[in-house]
DNA sequence: GACCAGAAGAATGTCGACAATATAACGATT
DNA sequence: AATCGTTATATTGTCGACATTCTTCTGGTC
């Protein structure tokens, strides 16, 4: 009985101090079902406000009915897909009244994500920005090689992700994932396409270096400006030198939809 | 086809102006039986760490395992319930090592919201001010007539849920209502059982009072030093005056907990 | 011509049954 | 005595089929 103790311990309480090895976790088929759906909904595949016939992408992920449906609960509660009585599932559409909203989560999850970036210790500090600072690299080049803004949003967001993912908090990981993809929703759903920015490299400089600084509150004020003018271009308030295209590349490399 | 056209459009967008009516939403199936089961993880019933049994609970709503299932991933999908496959679904634990965490999300949400309600127009801010009066009722009746420790702790959270729910963003209060069973949880977990500071009483008052005078930043630091109190109590760091009643009370009221 | 009512079709909602897997108990072995 | 291997039980994972519901099409009426 003093194992089975121990490892009901473990499962309270996680590892006591230092985990010897990483506890395994097979992936169930709902969780390998719902990264699909996610990505497929993230690149495109699946637009926003299409319905999802359960029967057609059931087949084609080779499973049944029962665990597509369940998947699919998964992405309901996150506000990715919306099912209808009767009437089925549907592609989630973040319309121009709910930018503000969903901008105005992120800026929660993402300014206190740098907040708490700054605060740390200068040590801890930099470490974590060597991380964020790889991120940077993608963003770089595909802004240089005249990228379509597809590929510039996908380094834009994993930047954003990477924020949060920073921190360590996985909560606040999970949630952001959930607004960054309902971000490419908005966007998927606006009338003009994806819409970029190309200014977007100065603006997170600035932040790295304002996290750097350990200057908590001028990094958000700085990603609150920024998420300012996404709100405006995204309702079309602002006009200004920008770089759109309705983006018809698929395959894009979702840092955020990996596996718990 | 014009029909159908202004009724994708409201679907994309959202009613136009001003909604003449709210669209009216029959609950599925999987709604209600995800409240009950976030009711019965909140009110103790399915106890953290106990395992959920899917036939006997499935039986028990009067519904068979297909619904059940769908329902729970979505519980899953919040953190409330953990599935291992093969092995079912548990309810989850909120130990020790996960309460800082926790908490900082909370920060990260409820502090955003007494920032944005701080920052309203007073008028506006007083209207909705007023709304959180009176959720304020309940926690100084249940504190008066020494209630044990559950039904403060329910005031407690309701309250704590008005100020997301105050600043109308639906995906905030979404997140909230996660994170606030989720500190059920972790009361439920605790060793001590529900434990309750008796100057919360205060904490809030000042809290108020912040908001009201347009000072989001000291409410929200309020608010900071009010989580780290909690922290510190539940990880017992901490030795004060206190309440602390193993409530087994069940029933409380789950302002949280409506549908969508 | 627009609107309403009814019927046909298709998709969803739900259930029961079977196969696959994990758990627990038991005995054998070092 | 503790550990390992085996077996039995119970539960989960998956699927196919049926009842129900929504959507769409057609025809009729004002």
């Amino acid at each position: 009985m003093n194992e089975t103790q121990d490892r009901d311990a473990v499962r309270r309480n996680g590892p006591v101090s230092r985990p010897l090895v990483n506890m395994v976790r097979r992936p169930s088929t709902v969780d390998l079902i719902a990264v699909e759906l996610r990505n497929a909904i993230y690149s495109g595949t699946l637009r926003p406000g299409s319905s999802v016939r359960e029967a057609e992408v059931a087949s084609q992920l080779g499973v049944s009915r029962g665990p597509l449906r369940e998947s699919a609960q998964r992405l309901v509660q996150e506000g990715l897909l919306v099912a209808r009585p009767g009437a089925g599932l549907r592609v989630a559409t973040v319309g121009a009244d709910q930018v503000a909203e969903l901008y105005a989560a992120r800026l929660a999850i993402e300014g206190s994500a740098v907040r708490h970036l700054a605060g740390l210790e200068p040590e801890d500090r930099e470490r974590r920005l060597a991380a964020l600072r790889e991120l940077f690299a993608p963003l770089e080049a595909s802004l240089a090689d005249g990228s379509d803004a597809r590929r510039i949003g996908d380094a834009d967001l994993d930047l954003h992700f990477g924020l949060v993912e920073a921190t360590g908090n996985l909560r606040m990981t999970a949630m952001a994932s959930t607004l960054i993809v309902q971000t490419r929703l908005a966007a998927l759903s606006h009338r003009d396409g994806y819409v970029v920015r190309t200014d977007i490299l100065d603006v997170h400089r600035t932040l790295l270096g304002q996290i750097s600084d350990g200057d908590g509150l001028a990094a958000e004020q700085t990603l609150a400006g920024h998420f300012q003018q996404s709100v405006d271009r995204l309702l079309g308030r602002l006009e200004e030198p920008f770089s759109t295209v309705v983006g018809a590349a698929e395959g894009s490399h979702f840092a955020f939809n990996r596996l718990p």
